[in-house]
DNA sequence: CTGAATCCGGCTTGATACTG
DNA sequence: CAGTATCAAGCCGGATTCAG
């Protein structure tokens, strides 16, 4: 296996685990909310909008986990839990940044093609579609 | 809702919805498959591997319906069917290729990270864990 | 305020069998 | 070779409820 050749398994697991992490329903929004600095729990949950208690909390366990997100209590009377990026977080927030342009930019192109796929597929497998 | 201060959601919209495009659990695997060229059905199944008929089949149409991979019928006595990255699956491919980048790059740290967490956690929390 | 525990419906995935 | 159809299993995500 020279590089070159290498399958393409290998070359892509890496991309596969990290999308697994990141490309679930929630936690690109999580980053992209703390990039601009630390926030509360609740914080967040308004700042995303939509999602639940539950799915907040995992998300933010599992980022926190792989050491994309860090967790600071206080232990106030209310308590205050602060979630923030870590330096990785903040790495991985540029990386994704890429693919965020690429959506803004090809946006318009993939749901074109999606309506055209869509209407051709309409227009021929129906069964029994005739001219008239 | 200026500019610099729109709400999270707004932004990431275009990339969550890439996201769960790209973020299933083989389209990746297909369109770096695909990179390096066209390749038939079977080609493709072999060269990633663990992948069921049943998912290529509905990866590849949904990667097709983006337009992100064409499809080339060559209808032959066994039939051939080609697949192929179109240019704006290339592009796509450029944009992942940061993503991985930041994988290959961050790999260890992240799996560092994920054992501090198991670790401490399970020195922490399991119910009546005492230092004897 | 932050979070854990439980219950449950739906979507995604996979195994298998069948078709052209 | 390429693809469809069907069915069962598992994981994900949401609502609700309870707790520190």
């Amino acid at each position: 296996m020279e590089p070159g050749n290498m399958h393409v398994t290998e070359t892509c697991r890496p991309v596969t685990e990290i999308l697994a992490r990141i490309g679930d329903k929630w936690s690109i929004l999580v980053v992209k909310c703390l990039a601009d600095g630390p926030m509360r729990f609740n914080e967040l949950r308004r700042g995303i909008g939509g999602i639940s208690q539950r799915m907040l909390t995992l998300t933010l366990r599992g980022l926190e986990r792989d050491g994309l997100v860090s967790r600071t209590v206080t232990p106030t009377v209310p308590p205050r839990v602060d979630y923030e990026l870590t330096e990785l977080g903040h790495s991985l927030q540029a990386a994704v940044r890429a693919l965020g342009d690429w959506a803004i930019a090809n946006r318009a192109a993939v749901e074109a093609a999606r309506s055209r796929y869509d209407l051709a597929l309409a227009s021929a497998s129906p069964p029994l579609r005739r001219t008239g």
